[in-house]
DNA sequence: GATGAATGAGCATTCATTCAT
DNA sequence: CATGAATGAATGCTCATTCAT
């Protein structure tokens, strides 16, 4: 593992820990020095960005492996919005990363690179699917994960109870709002 | 006004300034010394979840006023969402603080005691909507408002173009997701 | 019970707690205004002056009560120290003001009146007792408490394990300290 | 003069002056910043633990550097005391912060590795010495040092007349209370 | 006598960032 | 590439005290 890694797992360790990812943080649990952490990101940005970008990677690998099984469109929603709920859950701490408004700002380049990857497989998906209107990708996208996102930012704020429970109603209002008629 | 309201008002207009809302920001704006903002708010929290809550009120003001005027099942949702996209564009700045994870964690006890008032709202309405789908609340609610929330998140981030073009097409998903078959 | 007294009592249980003494923490236990305890007191120093001397009163209480009883002198000396030792066991929150330079310093003119008795007393008592040796009263004092206060000091530091077991030699020290020969 | 050392050499410039040991007034006095301060001692209590420890450190010097002559047992028992009083008189503002209960507090652990040494120092001398009785160390320490320190605390209190005159009939009232029979 | 809103100086602490070695 | 000492602006908060009602 290069130093640059060792230091971005520090920063991944010190936001699992719910404390803030602080440059002392990141300095105390990777065992690098200040000056090694700025050498390799710069600045504080720098770190914050490859995190949100390192997250964002790991959550749309879960979508990415969704859309590359090919599913039939009806599955394939429905997959997309439990896989969000379940990942939420398992790691609490990330999704309050990504649904931190402040963190995403900070890292906008480095998601709208990632997102591009992301809304080309759903889009390369989306072509095979008579099923799904067609709409703007965004609309879909919004459509299919913005409720999950809203319960998800409730339940983080209360954790209380899970949000298995949320799946099916989710998934099956995903499906009706991006069906064809 | 009272001193409180002052102090409030002044921590309103940091927040539509953009800048941090800060206890000197809102010393500055208010003219009231620190000693007696802690005097009224106890500590920077109770400043901040006061002001989550006024902020949360103002937007659901407008919900309110919508499901009052007992619009039938498809207008009514409709309205919902462009009232919610409207507003995010024309308070960007209350937005992002609605937004904020941390700000709504912060304010849990007022955002719960608002959510009661607004939840039954919306559930009266609903009693009377034989054309809407019978779900949950909760999801019902992250149906109508989880697309708009999610776009208007990725809007807030670049701030750029209108949410005006996305009315449409978020208005008729959402209304897709909860009507009845 | 007067309002003064009751703000005074307020202090005292504020004291015991371990809290800092604070005319805010006074005004909450003793449900008096801030302005009340101003004009019963005039300032902090007016409480805790009175604190301090009400605290010293009553752990000379029992050093009056000793003497009045006419000891002979080598148990009159014995019970002084035993019962030094097991006032501050039982009130170490009142021990630490005591043994607290600063605030016997706000205190000076309360305790040298406090003093003044107690040292009649001593005078008093001591004008009988042929076995012990005729030295200043400040030194007597100091040969009989001293050691027992810098006992106690420690055990303060550490309030582990009882001042019990000191008992014996600290009294017969201060024996051998003070009579003749 | 490395910077930790200015840092605390500034504090004690600050302690002698009379003044509260601030970090703005380490700061201004060391010339060193905010930051660089809270980097060599990590708090407040970093520096007045430290600060403590080297005030203790220098008055125990004077007591080792007695014991280190290997006097006989009356004489080192009365220059003990005479110390005591010397240098409470000549450094009041250390002897306050020594006699200051939660300065004191605060160094429990420099403390006790501190009194450790001391202690082993006079243990040794104690062996040779015959003509004191065999107590517990704690008990004869404090039959020593106690009586002076009491007088320490009422002399700072007032600061006026001189603990010269004291110096015999203390040094006289210890020797008593320690010396075999 | 009593109330409590208001004041503001003062304090400890955090944290991103720089730079000489 | 790495280190860690040094910087200093910024922040939340405490607390004794005043004073109009």
């Amino acid at each position: 593992m290069t130093r640059r890694e060792t230091i971005l797992e520090a920063a991944l360790e010190s936001l699992e820990a719910g404390e803030e990812v602080t440059i002392e943080s990141v300095r105390e649990r990777s065992g690098a020095s200040v000056g090694s952490i700025y050498h390799h990101f710069g600045d504080k940005d720098g770190i914050l960005g490859a995190l949100y970008a390192q997250v964002l990677g790991g959550y749309q690998a879960g979508v990415l492996r969704i859309l590359k099984s090919k599913p039939a469109a009806e599955d394939g929603i429905k997959a997309l919005v439990r896989h969000h709920l379940r990942w939420v859950e398992k790691n609490p701490e990330r999704a309050r990363l990504l649904l931190d408004g402040a963190a995403r700002e900070r890292a906008v380049g480095e998601v709208e690179a990632l997102n591009e990857v992301l809304f080309a497989a759903i889009e390369d998906w989306i072509g095979s699917q008579e099923a799904i209107r067609s709409v703007r990708l965004e609309v879909l996208f919004s459509a299919v994960f913005g409720p999950a996102q809203t319960i998800s930012r409730s339940w983080l704020a209360r954790q209380s109870g899970s949000l298995r429970q949320m799946e099916d109603d989710l998934a099956d209002a995903a499906w009706r709002a991006v069906r064809s008629d």
